[in-house]
DNA sequence: TTTCACCTTGACCATATGGTCAGGAAGTGA
DNA sequence: TCACTTCCTGACCATATGGTCAAGGTGAAA
């Protein structure tokens, strides 16, 4: 036996198996719910994006709704880490861009998690309600007392926090959402990486001076 | 037969009768399809709503995709003619803050038509592509000479027209479509007459700061 | 009143879909 | 090698859904 076996194993381990299908069965899960929507997504198309028998992914996911339960909470976890920027930041212009720009490049990298996301909400949040009350709520709760401290601290005119955040995730994740509308008015060419820097730098420079931290 | 027979008639005219099931019929179809998404929509749901046999819908609109289509171009002139404020409008002050008005108001006039319009370019729109070529590009390059052309006067600061509509549409759509997350941030209470005066007015307040305009 | 176009609807059908299951393949530790 | 657990999958099923149709009801013009 060579001595590279461990990398050139053709035999992949049982925990490899499992982590290496969930992944791919996600992955597929996550393009068809945002493509098509819950309702119009369907195991058949799911397994064949992901290269595996419909009954396979009954084996790694008991129903279509523990799947789909997986893929928001995965866009969800994304986006909470990317609030870090958010915490230790000495002021607005570094927090609240720093945010922008974590938010307009998950936008760019996850724009099917995005619009799952969006779907999910906008029918009710069947299966995320809980997060919404819990974990969001705090975390929303959190941010608005930071912006009202550098309010306090005369580093941005007196607006009123929950406002803003809604429009800074409102427009952070139009990018995604309607991503195929932007495309379709840029002559239906994705926006190129100089158009993303752009974007990027008109959101944070609108919102910057919206609140006068600039 | 009385004088007032023209109000009072129980039969209705044949016409009347077209008018107001058609009506029925888009108003539950409007509903459904925003709550449940295409796919999941079913006929006999919004049959059951519009308080109409299945069949009946049939008669009226051919198939599911007719129906939705129908759905999809209200909103859409609706839309459209919210953005008359913008045009007769001396600067950017009154043109982009009555624009915002106009399109808040729909949000909570017509979250559902919003949703559908939504879902809809999340797809990939699939039955509405010939609009957003045509009727949405055009009225979108015209906005965007107008600013462009107040920019040059002086009457705001020199940010890309584009991505200032952009963060219009996503603001003052954010709270129709994601009305159920803004509910459920706000006690799990609907906005109340006074709340959406104060979004409106922060809403106008950070655009309009944020383009230099007040 | 008659005639006719328009409206209504229960019953029905073909199909698609989420989910099940039994039997076999394959990795793993002893 | 053996026993055991995990993984794989074709075939199958119950159900839900979009759509059809034929027969009957109902305004309105002549």
């Amino acid at each position: 036996m060579p001595a590279d076996a461990q990398i050139t194993r053709l035999k992949p381990r049982r925990t490899d198996i499992r982590r290496e299908n969930e992944r791919a069965i996600l992955d597929a899960a996550e393009k068809v719910f945002a493509e098509a929507g819950f309702g119009g997504a369907t195991m058949q198309l799911i397994a064949d994006m992901a290269g595996l028998p419909k009954a396979n992914l009954h084996y790694y996911f008991a129903t279509k709704e523990d799947l789909y339960r997986k893929v928001v909470q995965q866009i969800f976890e994304i986006w909470l880490d990317a609030a870090s920027s958010f915490d230790d930041a000495p002021g607005p212009v570094e927090g609240l861009g720093g945010y922008i720009d974590a938010k307009m490049d998950i936008s760019r990298t996850h724009p099917y998690g995005s619009k799952v996301w969006a779907s999910e909400v906008m029918h009710g949040a069947p299966v995320i309600q809980d997060y919404l009350e819990t974990t969001l709520r705090d975390w929303t709760n959190g941010r608005i007392a930071l912006i009202q401290h550098w309010i306090n601290e005369g580093k941005m005119r007196p607006v009123d926090p929950r406002h803003l955040l809604y429009m800074l995730w409102a427009t952070t994740q139009h990018y995604a959402d309607f991503g195929h509308q932007i495309q379709t008015l840029n002559s239906g060419k994705p926006l190129s990486d100089r158009q993303w820097s752009e974007a990027k730098a008109s959101v944070k420079d609108l919102v910057l001076r919206g609140i006068g931290a600039i």
